[in-house]
RNA sequence: GGGCCUGUAGCUCAGUUGGUUAGAGCAUGCGCUUGAUAAGCGCAGGGUCACUGGUUCGAGCCCAGUCAGGCCCA
C-alpha cells in the first residue's frame, strides 16, 4: 500500500494556496479595480462556476467574498467509472497479496469457516454464481471485519457427465478410450475453471483463487477414497440388481439430482388381463372375468410379473359388452366404454382379491395379484401392472413376494431376447411403445388407448426420456445410517428456519444411494472381480490405492493394466479391475473430507448455496459425514433462493450468462454487489433492469454522500484538529449518537446476514440523516466559520468519524468504492484490514433525545410552511425567511439552535401552544458572504460594509494571518 | 399430482405477541438553489397489503379456499 493520502487532498497544502488567492484578492480590491483577472488555482472539485464578475447582484459584488469561503474539495470524482477503476484496484490488491495480508492481520481471532460448494467447471459463470459467491463474500468480508479470522478456499467440482458429453460430442468414436477422454476432460474443466475463476475475482471477492480446491486434484481424489474406504469397511457399500434411473442418451445410471422433468406425451392404455379360469372358479367369477390394468409405460408390459391392488379400496365387476372386467369401483365412471356399465358384483375391499391369478397379456406366463398401499383410487383402474426390473416401488414389491428384477432392455434402451417377443428384439423401448399396443390390440386384449400428457423424467444432460432399468450397480446402504442423519439435521441451524423441512424430507425419502456410473470421467470404484464376477472390494486396498491416487491421480487406474494393478497392490493374479466411476455427488459431497479435514475445519460454520442443494451438495454431504462420523459437516446452512427475471420467471441460465459479464462491464461489480446485499436472497431474487438502474442510483448516492464527507474535510488533519466528544456543539453530539446507532444496526444485521438491513440503513443514514440533515445544516459553518474554530473543528471531527465509520461498514457491499473512498481518506493500509467501528450505546439521555425529536418535528413543520412561501413567490431559499415559532418546548436562548437547523436567517420563539409557524421574509441585508439576513451586516467595520459581524470578524482574522 | 415456500407503492425492502389515518429509501411530478452542480434541498402524488370467504369489538398479520410464481419430488 502507498503510503500518504493520495495528491491534492492533503488540508495544509490548500490552506497556504488559499491564503495565496486572498492575499491576492486584497491587493486588487485594494487597487479598486477589475477583479476578473482574478487568478485561480486549477480546479480541483468539478467545473468552476463563472468568474465573480457573473453576479446577479448589479453594482454589489456578492461573488467578492467566494474565495474567503471554506468550500469542499476533494479529488475523489463524482463519477465513479467503476468498469474502468474496479480493474486497477484488483490489480493493486492482488499485487499486494491483500487476502494474505488480511488472514495473517485475523491470524489471532476466532475462527470462522465457510465451506464453498463447489460449481461445475463447465461453462460461463451466470447471475446465479454471482448471487451465491457474493453472498458468500459478504458474510466473509463481514465476518472479518467483526475480528474472525475466514479464510474463503473456493472449490470446482471438476468431474462428471456434463464435461464428459460436451467433450464425447467432439471425439470421433474410434479415439474414445478412457485415458484419451479423460485427458480432454481435464483439460475443458481447467479450461472453464479458469474462466470462472476471473469472473468471480472480478466482483472482486477475496480468497485463495491461487489455490482452489478442485476435485480432479490427486490430493482431493484421495481424500475420496479414503473416506469411501470407510464406508466399506463399515458395510455400508453393496453391488445390486435394481432399478436405477437409466439415461439411454448417456448410457448411464442417474442420481436423483440428475435427474429434470419435462412435459411428454405418452400412450395411455388399459389392458385387460385375463383370469385363470381357475382363478375364476374359485373366487365365483364368469369365466373370461379380465382385470383391468392401466399403464403409460406400454413398454415395460413385457417385463411384467405381477399386478397390484389397493387392499382397502372397493372393487367391482363391471360388465360391458360381452366382457366382464374387475376395476376399482371409485374409477369405474371415469374409465371410457365403462361409464354406464352395470356393476354386477361388489367387493367391499380389495383385500378380498388377493392371490387371483392371471395370463400375461402378451406371453406364455401367469401372475399373482398382491395388495399394496401405493396404489390409490386417484387415477388408473385400480390395478397396476408390476415390472420390478422396472420401477422402484415394483422392485420392493417384487422382492416381498421374491419376483426378479426382470428387466430385458440394454444400455440403450433396446429391447434383448429376454423380453420374450423376437419381434421387439432391438427395437427402443419408445418403438416398442406402439408394438406392443399392436400386438394387444391383435391378442383383443386393448381396452382403451389416448395420448396422456404428463411430466416425464429426463437426463438433465442429453435431454432424453429416462427408463427404469435394473442393472448391477454399487449403492450405499443409506437406510443402515439415516436415522442418525435425521437426528443430526436438528443438531445445525437452518436458514432460514423452513430449509429445515426441505432437508428433513429430502433424508426422510432418501432410498439407497446408486453410486456408480458407467463414466471414464470421474473417480473410478476400486473393485476387482473374479473370473465368477464376484467383487473384491476391501478397505485395505482402497487405502492402498488412495495413496497411490494421491501422490499420481486416478489416471493410474486406467494407464495400468489389470495385473500390474493387482500386483501393486497386492492382490493375487487373474483380478479384472471395474469400469466404473463414482457418481460426482460423492465427490462433492466428500469435500469435508478432503478439504476441511485436512485443514483442521471440520465440521465447518457455514455451508451457503442455492435453495435446490437441500436434496444436493447439502444432503450428499450431510449422508456421507454423518456415514463416517456421525456427524453433520456443519454449524449452520444458509441458503439462497434463485435469480427471476422481471416477471418471476425463472432466468434461463444463458440469459444470466449473457448478462453478468455485459452488467460487469456495465454498471461495474460494486453496483451488481448492491444489488446482491439490497435483495431478500432467502426467496428468489428479482432481476431486471429497472432493478439495477435504482441500484445504480442508490451506488451515486452512497457515492455522493462519501464525496461530500472527503470533500468537507480537506483541511482537517485528524492528529491536529480532533475535538473531544464532550466540546461539540449540540448538534453533533446528537448526530454522533445517530452515527452510533447507525453503527450497530448495520454490524447486527451483518452478523445476522440480513444484508438488505445493512444496505437499508446505510443508504437511509446517507441520503436523509447525513445529505439532508448534517451537511446541509453544517455548511454555514464549514464554509464560514473560522477555520480552526471549535465549531467547525468539531463538526469536522465527527465528519471524520462518519467517513471511517460509513467506509468502513459499506466495505463488505462495495468493497472498491470503500477501498477508493478509504485512500482518498488519507489512510495508507487497505480498508479490508480495517475492524468495523466499535458497537457503543448512544450517550445522550432520553431528555435529550426527546428534545431533538421535537426539533425535527418541528423541522418538518418549518419546511411545510416555507415551501407555502416559495409557492407564493415570497422567498426562494430559505435564508431569505425568518421564522416565528410558538411552542411550549422551546425558549429564547434556542432560537439560534433553531435557525441553524431551519436553516432560516433567524428564529423568534414564543413561548406558548399550540404549536404554530408563521412565516415572513427576512428583514435586514443579505451577508455577501455566508448569505444570511441580518439587521448588523455593516455595522461592524467599514473596510466591509456588505459584512455580517461574524463574517467581518473572520474574514479580519484571515488578513491578519496573511499579514504575518 | 405431492412436499416446502413466496405474493405490502413503479423498484428494493420494513411492518414487533392481531390495536389510531400501512412506513422507509430510490424512482416520478412540481418548486427552490447554483458555495456538493452530469450534484444538493423542499413539498407533493402514489397502496382494495394477490383474490375470495371466515374467526374477532378489531386482520397486512390468524384460519380455509382460489389465483400467480419458485424450489424440490412423483
Amino acid at each position: 500500500m502507498r503510503n500518504g493520502p493520495p495528491e491534492g487532498t492533503l488540508g495544509h497544502r490548500h490552506r497556504s494556496r488559499s491564503l495565496l488567492r486572498l492575499r491576492i484578492r486584497i491587493r486588487h480590491r485594494a487597487a479598486s479595480d477589475d477583479r476578473r483577472r482574478d487568478p485561480r488555482p486549477p480546479a480541483l472539485y468539478g467545473k468552476r462556476s463563472p468568474l465573480p464578475a457573473q453576479s446577479k447582484l448589479s453594482g454589489l459584488d456578492l461573488m467578492d467574498y467566494r474565495d474567503t469561503v471554506l468550500l469542499p474539495r476533494t479529488s475523489f470524482p463524482m463519477r465513479a467509472e467503476l468498469p474502468k477503476r474496479e480493474p486497477l484496484l484488483l490489480e493493486r490488491w492482488r499485487r499486494e497479496n491483500l487476502y494474505e495480508q488480511i488472514l495473517q492481520a485475523r491470524n489471532q481471532g476466532p475462527r470462522f469457516i465457510l465451506h464453498d460448494g463447489p460449481p461445475f467447471a463447465n461453462g460461463n459463470a451466470h447471475l446465479g454464481h454471482a448471487l451465491n459467491k457474493t453472498l458468500k463474500d459478504l458474510v466473509l468480508k463481514s465476518r472479518n471485519m467483526m475480528g474472525f479470522f475466514a479464510p474463503y478456499i473456493p472449490g470446482w467440482d471438476c468431474h462428471g457427465l456434463p464435461i464428459e458429453t460436451k467433450v464425447m460430442a467432439d471425439l470421433p468414436p474410434e479415439g474414445r478410450d478412457p485415458l484419451t477422454i479423460r485427458k480432454r476432460c481435464a483439460s475443458y474443466a481447467l479450461h472453464y475453471l479458469g474462466i470462472q475463476r476471473e469472473q468471480f475475482e472480478r466482483l472482486g471477492i477475496f480468497g485463495d483463487w491461487q489455490r482452489p480446491y478442485r476435485t480432479l486434484d490427486p490430493a482431493y481424489e484421495e481424500g475420496v477414497l479414503l473416506l469411501f474406504a470407510d464406508l466399506v469397511e463399515k458395510g455400508l457399500v453393496f453391488e445390486g440388481l435394481r432399478p436405477v434411473f437409466w439415461s439411454t442418451g448417456c448410457r448411464t445410471a442417474l442420481a436423483e439430482a440428475e435427474v429434470e422433468y419435462q412435459p411428454r406425451t405418452d400412450p395411455s392404455i388399459d389392458v385387460e388381463f385375463p383370469l385363470l379360469p381357475e382363478s375364476c372358479r374359485e373366487r365365483g367369477l364368469p369365466e373370461e372375468t379380465k382385470l383391468l390394468v392401466w399403464t403409460t409405460t406400454p413398454w415395460t408390459l413385457p417385463a411384467n410379473l405381477a399386478v397390484a391392488l389397493n387392499p382397502d379400496l372397493p372393487y367391482g365387476l363391471y360388465v360391458a359388452g360381452d366382457r366382464h372386467l374387475l376395476v376399482a369401483i371409485d374409477r369405474a365412471h371415469a374409465l371410457p366404454g365403462l361409464e354406464n356399465a352395470p356393476c354386477v358384483r361388489r367387493f367391499r375391499r380389495g383385500e378380498e382379491l388377493r392371490g387371483l391369478r392371471y395370463r400375461h397379456p402378451l406371453l406364455a406366463r401367469t401372475g399373482l395379484v398382491y395388495p399394496a398401499h401405493f396404489v390409490t383410487g386417484d387415477s388408473g383402474t385400480g390395478f397396476v401392472h408390476i415390472a420390478p426390473g422396472h420401477g422402484m416401488e415394483d422392485y420392493l414389491l417384487g422382492q416381498e413376494h421374491g419376483l426378479p428384477p426382470l428387466s430385458p432392455v440394454d444400455d440403450d434402451g433396446r429391447f434383448t431376447e429376454e423380453c420374450g417377443l423376437p419381434e421387439l428384439v432391438g427395437l427402443t423401448v419408445w418403438e416398442g411403445n406402439s408394438r406392443i399396443i399392436a400386438l394387444l390390440q391383435q391378442a383383443g386384449l386393448l381396452w382403451a388407448e389416448r395420448a396422456y400428457l404428463h411430466d416425464y423424467p429426463h437426463c438433465w444432460r442429453s435431454k432424453t426420456p429416462i427408463i427404469f432399468r435394473s442393472v448391477r450397480q454399487w449403492f450405499i446402504h443409506v437406510k443402515a445410517f439415516q436415522p442418525e442423519a435425521l437426528r443430526q439435521i436438528d443438531a445445525v441451524a437452518w436458514l432460514p428456519p423452513r430449509a429445515r423441512n426441505r432437508i428433513y424430507s429430502a433424508v426422510e425419502s432418501r432410498r439407497d444411494w446408486c453410486i456408480s456410473r458407467q463414466r471414464s470421467w470421474g473417480i473410478p470404484i476400486p473393485v476387482f472381480y473374479r473370473q465368477d464376477g464376484s467383487a473384491v472390494l476391501e478397505p485395505e486396498v482402497i487405502r492402498r490405492i488412495a495413496r497411490m491416487v494421491g501422490r499420481s491421480g486416478t489416471d493410474l487406474w486406467y494407464a495400468t493394466d489389470d495385473e500390474t494393478l493387482a500386483r501393486k497392490l497386492g492382490l493375487s493374479a487373474g483380478l479384472r479391475k471395474g469400469t466404473d466411476t463414482l457418481d460426482v455427488w460423492i465427490d462433492s459431497g466428500s469435500s469435508h473430507a478432503a478439504v476441511l479435514a485436512p485443514r483442521g475445519e471440520f465440521p465447518a460454520d457455514l455451508y451457503l448455496e442455492g435453495s435446490d442443494q437441500h436434496r444436493g451438495w447439502f444432503q450428499s454431504s450431510l449422508l456421507l459425514s454423518v456415514a463416517r462420523s456421525g456427524k453433520a459437516p456443519y454449524r449452520t446452512v444458509l441458503t439462497n433462493g434463485f435469480v427471476m427475471d422481471l416477471d418471476g420467471r425463472k432466468l434461463s441460465k444463458m440469459a444470466g450468462a449473457r448478462g453478468l459479464s455485459d452488467f460487469v462491464a456495465q454498471y461495474g461489480a460494486d453496483t451488481l454487489r448492491l444489488w446482491v446485499a439490497s435483495a431478500d436472497y432467502r426467496d428468489d431474487v428479482p432481476f431486471s433492469q429497472e432493478i439495477l438502474s435504482r441500484i445504480s442510483d442508490s451506488y451515486r448516492l452512497l457515492r455522493n454522500a462519501f464525496r461530500i464527507l472527503l470533500a468537507n474535510l480537506h483541511d482537517f488533519e485528524p492528529s491536529r484538529h480532533q475535538v473531544r466528544e464532550e466540546e461539540f456543539p449540540e448538534l453533533d453530539r446528537y448526530m454522533a449518537d445517530r452515527l452510533r446507532g447507525l453503527v450497530r444496526i448495520v454490524i447486527e444485521a451483518y452478523r445476522r446476514y440480513e444484508f438488505p438491513a445493512a444496505y437499508h440503513a446505510l443508504t437511509r443514514f446517507c441520503s436523509t440523516e447525513l445529505s439532508a440533515f448534517y451537511i446541509d445544516l453544517l455548511k454555514d459553518r464549514l464554509y464560514c466559520e473560522d477555520q480552526d474554530g471549535p465549531a467547525r473543528r468539531g463538526s469536522q471531527t465527527l465528519l471524520y468519524r462518519m467517513a471511517e465509520h460509513l467506509f468502513r461498514l459499506a466495505a463488505p457491499m462495495i468493497p472498491f468504492t470503500a477501498e477508493e473512498a478509504w485512500q482518498s481518506l488519507g489512510k495508507s493500509g487497505s480498508i479490508h484490514l480495517e475492524l468495523f467501528p466499535p458497537e457503543e450505546s448512544p450517550r445522550g439521555d432520553l431528555p435529550f433525545s426527546e428534545r431533538w425529536t421535537r426539533i425535527l418535528e418541528l423541522r418538518s413543520l418549518v419546511n411545510e410552511a416555507l415551501e407555502g412561501s416559495r409557492r407564493a413567490k415570497e422567498i426562494g431559499k430559505a435564508l431569505e425567511a425568518e421564522v416565528e415559532v410558538q411552542t411550549p418546548h422551546f425558549r429564547a436562548r434556542d432560537e439560534g439552535l433553531l435557525a441553524e437547523v431551519f436553516l432560516v436567517s433567524r428564529v423568534r420563539v414564543l413561548q406558548a401552544a399550540p404549536v404554530l409557524i408563521r412565516v415572513r421574509r427576512a428583514t435586514g441585508r443579505q451577508c455577501a458572504r455566508c448569505w444570511k439576513y441580518s439587521e448588523e451586516v455593516g455595522r461592524t467595520d467599514p473596510d466591509h460594509p456588505d459584512l455580517c459581524p461574524r463574517c467581518t470578524r473572520v474574514v479580519r482574522s484571515m488578513e491578519q494571518r496573511t499579514r504575518t
